[in-house]
DNA sequence: GCCGTTTTCGGCCCGACTGTTTTCAGTCG
């Protein structure tokens, strides 16, 4: 049972309960959906979770749901629900998937047109549609019918609510658009918001902020963006559309002197806006995009409060905006209401590491043939080390594959290795601006030996090890794998961890308590691997071994120079898992990391 | 159904936009 699935689950509930009488049950749907958000974006799965007995430790879990989670993981469903949902016709499940289609809608296509099979609803649908069945509904019309029959057309495409992208790939999509809105002669200030600016590992849509006098220029100039498909709507200061690749980009617009609360609102996250508002009204204020008001005024439209400005109080930097509240300003990153808000009242948000604290890159393949298990990289150890110094870092790791043991003997692999120890020296005796370490990654093989004998290990300033086969072993026994691993002296780093790949496959299963007490005991450090499908270990997971006061390192694995860049993205995973400079050992000066490796 | 520096009861963020409507319901973030 995966959280997406018991996401889904929960959702399914709050829907039949908005069919059945929204306005009793207002709160309590609200609460579904809230569960369900928090469980989508979790990194740990709540099986797991359950376990360990810590279900009611996830955000909008309380006692009610926890119980549900915990039938649903036992027994696969719920009893409870199973009865709920048959109070609504199976069919209206599937059509929530599709776009602009809620509970209420799929209640009344479903019911009116008599669509009686989930299987084949959505089909069903379109062919009832293209009949000019869904106009002749009370309440509906030919737009609405239309603006179906294409919901479902880019459903079929691949649009529905829950497709998320890896952070790259939307970033590069958001960096077009806002290269596109700075040659808008009215747009002041374009800045990438949402998840993205959060930097979450996946991201729904892309939201981005335009600083103007002048919305309406600024939207009708994002109308005509050369990569849209289509807009879907604009109204006065926001404005929404789909690019050619089916991916929904959302602009709002405020002038200069509201900019910040702007920046605020739609940073996100929902969670972490609607706690920060819940806060404010207890000190009689409420929050919104347009700034700070008191909440006992009575509301009135937007143009007339932005006219009025005693009734509001406006903000062009978003620091402003949180110190209005009495909060200090909270890095982005941290914003998913896990606590940040508490600490930031009493202002004692920790210090979060940043890309100039990283010193070294220390899991990197150069190309020098050591006839390795696994892929070589592209350039040499000279090239990788004229990047590094670049990038202003002090030292680097070579951290190659172990030489494949089925294809060498053991005298043969020491000979790859003092071959390739030799150029390592070399540079190191000539450059004094870089400090070369002597690593491999090592694999972990299913009984947990390292690959390597420990003649060859000697060779090694230290080792990375990680599991590069048999990912599917029972708990038990991959934990015991990971620990034997992890126990030889040469063993320093844990080389990503869980081995997940993002929209891919799934990380192993371990005791990570376990490993992490063993880490913490031992001084042994746990990578955070920045490569942007993997990001292993998961953010959720970094503040676990934040708390626990396991090391990290920050690392790029990379197989070619210029693929060192991508460091920011690790770092991006540090911070959203609350990760301080004394947390991550690569921010050390070369000889203290040094002392660390060789365990000293 | 969740949650607590005001609370274990009584509250629960705030707003945009669209289509089908003459004032609102539904969906979304």
């Amino acid at each position: 049972m995966t959280n997406s699935e018991i996401a889904k689950t929960l959702r399914d509930i709050a829907a039949v309960y908005s069919i059945k009488d929204e306005k009793k049950h207002y709160f309590q749907i609200a609460a579904y959906q809230r569960a369900a958000d928090t469980l989508e974006r979790l990194t740990i799965e709540a099986s797991d979770l359950f376990v360990q007995g810590r279900l009611r430790e996830i955000k909008g879990v309380g006692q009610t749901i926890a119980g549900y989670i915990e039938e649903m993981v036992k027994t696969g469903k719920v009893k409870h629900f199973e009865e709920l949902k048959k109070t609504v016709p199976p069919a209206v499940f599937p059509l929530l998937n599709i776009p602009k289609i809620g509970p209420k809608t799929a209640f009344k296509l479903v019911s009116v047109l008599k669509l009686k099979r989930a299987e084949n609803v959505v089909e069903e649908l379109e062919k009832k549609a293209k009949k000019g069945e869904i106009a002749a509904i009370e309440g509906f019309g030919e737009k609405s019918q239309s603006d179906i029959l294409r919901a479902i057309e880019e459903y079929y495409r691949g649009k529905t609510k829950t497709r998320r992208m890896v952070f790259p790939f939307a970033l590069e999509i958001a960096e077009r658009v806002v290269s596109y809105l700075k040659k808008c002669p009215e747009a002041k200030q374009v800045e990438i918001l949402g998840s993205l600016r959060r930097k979450a590992e996946t991201v729904g849509d892309i939201d981005i902020a335009v600083a103007s006098d002048q919305p309406q220029k600024v939207l009708a100039w994002f109308g005509k963006y050369p990569e849209k498909e289509r807009v879907i709507e604009v109204g006065d200061a926001t404005s929404s559309i789909l690019t050619s690749g089916q991916r929904q980009v959302d602009v709002m617009v405020q002038p200069s002197g509201a900019f910040g609360s702007l920046l605020q609102h739609f940073t996100g996250s929902k969670a972490h806006n609607i706690h920060l508002r819940t806060y404010a009204q207890s000190k009689g204020l409420s929050l919104s995009e347009y700034g700070i008001k008191s909440s006992k005024q009575i509301t009135v439209n937007r143009k007339q409060l932005i006219a009025n400005k005693k009734l509001l109080y406006q903000f062009s930097k978003e620091t402003d905006f949180y110190e209005a509240i009495g909060l200090q300003w909270i890095a982005p990153e941290m914003r998913e209401d896990t606590g940040e808000i508490e600490l930031a009242i009493k202002h004692k948000l920790p210090d979060l590491v940043e890309l100039k604290d990283i010193k070294g890159d220390l899991h990197t393949h150069s190309s020098f043939n050591i006839e390795p298990s696994h892929d070589l990289g592209a350039n040499t150890i000279g090239e990788m080390a004229k990047k590094a110094e670049n990038l202003g870092y002090k030292y680097l790791g070579l951290a190659e594959h172990n030489p494949s043991i089925t294809a060498h003997n053991n005298n043969q692999i020491y000979d790859l290795l003092c071959r390739r120890n030799m150029v390592i020296e070399k540079i190191n005796t000539s450059n004094t601006n870089i400090t070369l370490f002597k690593l491999l990654e090592v694999d972990i093989q299913a009984d947990g030996n390292l690959a390597l004998d420990d003649k060859i290990l000697e060779l090694l300033d230290g080792a990375i090890v990680s599991i590069h086969s048999s990912f599917r072993l029972e708990k038990d026994e991959m934990t015991k794998r990971i620990l034997k691993g992890l126990s030889h002296p040469k063993a320093r780093i844990l080389g990503h961890p869980t081995g997940r790949l993002l929209n891919e496959r799934p990380g192993i299963e371990a005791d990570w308590p376990d490993i992490f007490e063993f880490c913490q005991k031992n001084n042994k450090a746990l990578e955070i691997n920045s490569w942007p499908y993997r990001l292993d270990l998961p953010d959720t997971m970094v503040r676990e071994a934040v708390k626990m006061g396991v090391k990290m390192v920050i690392d790029t694995d990379s197989h070619a120079s210029d693929q060192m860049d991508v460091m920011r993205y690790g770092v991006y995973t540090a911070r959203r898992g609350w990760a301080t400079k004394e947390n991550i050992l690569n921010t050390l000066p070369p000889d203290m990391f040094r002392k660390w490796l060789e365990n000293k």
